[in-house]
DNA sequence: ACCTGAACACCGTTCAAGT
DNA sequence: ACCTGAACACCGTTCAAGT
């Protein structure tokens, strides 16, 4: 069981969601195709125990994370944590927090988000919302980096940042008069960093939510 | 070209995102599978079209509001205007800003979206960032709708509250130690709104955005 | 310019049968 | 309790051939 989800994350890691076969993973296994199913019932129980398992590993660097006197401040860096583990694992934004019943450990760590709440001045409903939200801003940003990189990009015929760059390069191309807004922000688009996206959208609704707690 | 896209979108309204096969879709148009491969040169390409399609419809909508003297509001009505549009196609979720280069109208909504920011007194940066923390928002929140409910839910054996219900169950067997968090939402998470939850947050953010643009 | 039938390579899943 | 080979029903995609 164990090294069937440790494969499975392998695949996953090396290629993305799509390499994710029961051929290919009975194959790495060394066995058959249909001995897996003795394991998992569904691929879809497949992808939710091996995203539990690396969420497991989110965890762990999460309930490591020091701690602060400011339970806003260590929202904030539970959600990098967990944004940062999805920046490396680009798979896990689709599944992440699809099961919470078979999601173990993805419950405990709703909980530890959730906890920092309790040390502010808000009622149940503003906690559970609020937590949604770290959830919903962490998801939403990942939501782009789960997307499958065209092949160019894989082929390293073209970097990142080059096919970025084409896409600002149409933006500009664009009528000035019809497009103000996206000429004002394609030199921001333009080479942007996923990463400061996520925090800035992180930072708004932490603000909100400090502003809400009279924190 | 037209009747191709008004079918896909029939398939996937009518069953979600599994249901829409080039098989399917050929059998209703009343042709073989291979001619759609003149209008369409990938799967992909007719979601993103699909999607494209509807989303022209939303931006209608969008462009009919109001509009009023504060520009947050304006942004937080469009947002609520999108977030209703997947509400109602929750298939939308997984598709939507997918690909600007071939989705034009998400483009334009987009600009729509951005062109309330010019109105707030931020950097072009602020503003790059604010729109992504919206459109965050609301993905993050649809990515959530855009799940296949379990078949039981499908069949009509069981309701939607029913479902919410039974989680909510489970969660207060947890012990209460050592998930106190779990246990305070609990009754805010039975029988809780998607919209109310998609609304808190977007409220969180818009709040962050206030402050940030001092208005 | 537009459509077709038939094939290809690939899926997830099942099942009777083995140890 | 654990594994297997072989089949099943289904995918997206291609291609030579038709009008």
């Amino acid at each position: 069981m164990e090294s069937v989800l440790t494969e499975a994350v392998a695949l996953l890691d090396e290629a993305g969601a799509p390499a994710l076969t029961f051929r290919a993973l009975a194959q790495r296994l060394g066995g058959g195709v249909a001995s897996i199913y003795w394991y998992v019932a569904s691929k879809e129980e497949l992808l939710d125990r091996a995203t539990d398992h690396v969420v497991g590993a989110v965890l762990a660097d999460i309930e490591a994370l020091p701690g602060s006197d400011d339970p806003i401040d260590d929202l904030r860096a539970m959600a990098v944590t967990l944004f940062d583990a999805i920046v490396h694992r680009p798979w896990l934004g689709a599944y992440f927090m699809r099961n919470t019943d078979i999601q173990g450990n993805a419950l405990r760590l709703y909980e530890k988000l959730g906890r920092q709440t309790l040390r502010l001045d808000l009622s149940a409903r503003q906690r559970f919302h609020a937590v949604s939200a770290i959830t919903g801003v962490v998801i939403g940003s990942a939501v782009d980096l789960g997307q499958e990189p065209p092949e160019e990009v894989l082929d390293g015929t073209v970097t990142h940042d080059e096919f970025l760059s084409r896409f600002a390069q149409a933006w500009r191309e664009l009528d000035s008069e019809e497009f103000p807004f996206v000429h004002e922000i394609v030199d921001e688009f333009d080479g942007h960093d996923d990463v400061d996206q996520f925090r800035s959208a992180l930072d708004l609704t932490l603000a909100g939510l400090r502003l809400q707690a009279g924190a």
